[in-house]
RNA sequence: GGCGUGUUCGUCUAGCGGCCUAGGACAUCGCCCUCUCAAGGCGAAGACCACGGGUUCAAAUCCCGUACACGCCA
């Protein structure tokens, strides 16, 4: 049975490269009919907020992305999220989590991190170390500048047991470290990389415990993911380095380790690591800008991994079917707003009428356009909003219908002030007011014989129209417009802007 | 500074020794369709496969070195 994790710290929201790393793990666990598993690596008391925790978890529910066990993400109840309901309106129950091997916040976890420290000192593998930060910090700057690797030097670990008793009666509380092997080597077994081998002299004695009782990032994340029997850890390239250590950790506790896969780097335009310099960084700006969840989902799967064919376009499951760690890229990928808004569009087309609005809602809403309107919004959206790229440009293509004509000054100057315009839609809004039925058909057809009768071609007719309806130059199609817009409103524009000439 | 990883069109990528005068997608440009916009169709331009050496009858593909970028130690 394959389980996969994420694992964020609760120090910010969820940037682009961690919605990555959640998705891939996720479409891991999903493809092998396996278990994803969310932990909340909170051990980092001065950075961690429960918004952040927030913030994250609806990060990762608005993408669709559900975890088998983890925090709670329901108000109450036990119900399944339903995480593809746009907005994510629900809270997270904070504190609260579910799954047979929880705790799953790392603070409430930390007798067990501490009962793996004595199992190690017991078994002579771990000292107490009392060096202060500023010694550290001297002692890594002398390394460098003699060109020696930046690694502690060990000296506590051959502490006689009087000095150890000196330290405790000045009060110094210490950290503990791993006594890592100083021979051989290490190798790491990628499922991406394949075998990267490291210099066991080069692994510094790792602090599995600070003086203040928390456990490191390295070994926390050891003990839970031995303890959450993950099989596969799938996790951003920045942590290839660390694995060496880590590997040590699982032999000295007897542990089998799981299977790592290391994903390259996600980078800015630039070429630097992705960041808010190069705009919007976190998943919820790209909920607000009108980006769909599963549009944002083939974007994200495909930088950094492709199949064979380099399909470009991935629907409803077809991605979780088509995932493999084989084809997951090495070098690192940058960022493309323009790709993903391209995508986005494709998936736009792609949604039925309802959830088409069903998504575009807060949108409108957010444009004053609030339901039951005259003419409907169901009406204009459907015929504007498949010509969208992004959810948030929808109010702009339809509030004309609503508000008064403004007149851009391409309608007006090049459109609109030309000779016989005037009369034209004077004869059209008379045509309208008798057109029946009012129907798109009909007033084609009816519009279409006047331009035969006046011997004028149909663009002499049919862009003045348009322009003197929604005051745009580009637009809905005609006909569909004017029977949406309906006979009042319609004839109302046409006099209306017959009078500006 | 040490160690690690990486380097194919502007961008995402295909490619696993001959099919490559390097394929696809986004973006760009042009044409077509068309009542406008969008979509769609067709086409153009765009990569001496980072660089330098090898191995081989044959290398984007294998090996070595260099440069650069990124990551970890921090």
């Amino acid at each position: 049975m394959i389980r996969t994790r994420f694992a964020p710290s609760p120090t910010g929201f969820l940037h682009i490269g961690g919605a990555r790393t959640t998705l891939y793990n996720w479409l891991f666990a999903r493809r092998h009919r396996g278990t994803f598993v969310l932990r909340v690596e909170d051990t980092d008391e001065a950075r961690s907020t429960e918004d952040s925790v927030t913030a994250i978890l609806d990060s990762i529910r608005w993408l669709g992305l559900d975890w088998d066990e983890g925090p709670l993400p329901m108000v109450s109840g036990g119900g399944t999220p339903s995480p593809e309901t746009p907005g994510s309106g629900s809270p997270v129950d904070l504190g609260r989590d579910r799954g047979p091997y929880g705790p799953y916040y790392q603070m409430k976890r930390i007798e067990l991190y501490q009962k793996h420290v004595r199992q190690l000192a017991l078994a002579g593998l771990v000292y107490p170390c009392y060096c202060a930060k500023e010694e550290l910090d001297a002692m890594r700057k002398a390394a460098v500048a003699q060109k020696r690797p930046a690694i502690y030097d060990g000296r506590c670990r051959k502490l006689t047991d009087r000095q150890k008793a000196e330290h405790e009666a000045s009060g110094r509380k210490p950290s503990w470290r791993f006594s890592m092997p100083k021979e051989g080597e290490t190798a790491v077994d990628d499922l991406i990389r394949g075998r990267v081998s490291f210099d066991n002299r080069l692994l510094q004695d790792l602090v599995v415990q600070k003086a203040a009782g928390g456990p490191t990032y390295n070994f926390a994340c050891v003990v839970d993911d031995h303890h959450m029997a993950i099989t596969h850890v799938i996790r951003g390239d920045e942590h290839l380095s660390n694995t060496p250590s880590q590997l040590q950790l699982y032999a000295a506790l007897g542990w089998e380790a799981p299977k790592f896969a290391h994903l390259s780097m996600i980078l800015g335009p630039d070429g630097s690591k992705l960041s808010k310099r190069h705009g919007a960084a976190s998943v919820l700006e790209y909920k607000a800008a009108g980006f769909l969840p599963a549009a944002m989902r083939n974007y994200l799967g495909l930088l950094g991994w492709s199949t064979t064919d380099s399909r470009q376009l991935f629907f409803g499951d077809e991605l979780v079917e088509a995932f493999d760690l084989a084809g997951c890229q090495k070098n690192p990928a940058v960022f493309d707003q323009a790709k993903l808004t391209w995508m986005n569009g494709e998936h736009l087309r792609k949604l039925g009428h309802d959830e088409l609005m069903r998504h575009a809602e807060p949108f409108l809403e957010a444009a004053g356009l609030v339901g039951p309107l005259d003419p409907p919004l169901d009406k204009t959206v459907a015929l504007e909003g498949e010509k969208c790229r992004l959810l948030a440009d929808i109010p702009g293509r339809v509030d004309f219908f609503y508000k008064d004509v403004e007149f851009t000054e391409k309608a007006m100057a090049g459109v609109l002030k030309r000779p016989g315009v005037k009369e034209m839609l004077l004869d059209v809004a008379g045509l309208l007011e008798a057109a029946q039925p009012f129907a798109e058909k009909a007033l084609e057809e009816k519009i279409r014989g006047y331009c035969e009768a006046r011997a004028l071609k149909t663009s002499q007719v049919f862009h003045p129209l348009r322009a003197a309806l929604s005051g745009r130059t580009e637009g809905p199609t005609l006909f569909g417009m004017i029977e949406a817009l309906g006979r009042g409103k319609s004839v109302g524009r046409l006099r209306a802007a017959a009078a500006l000439l």
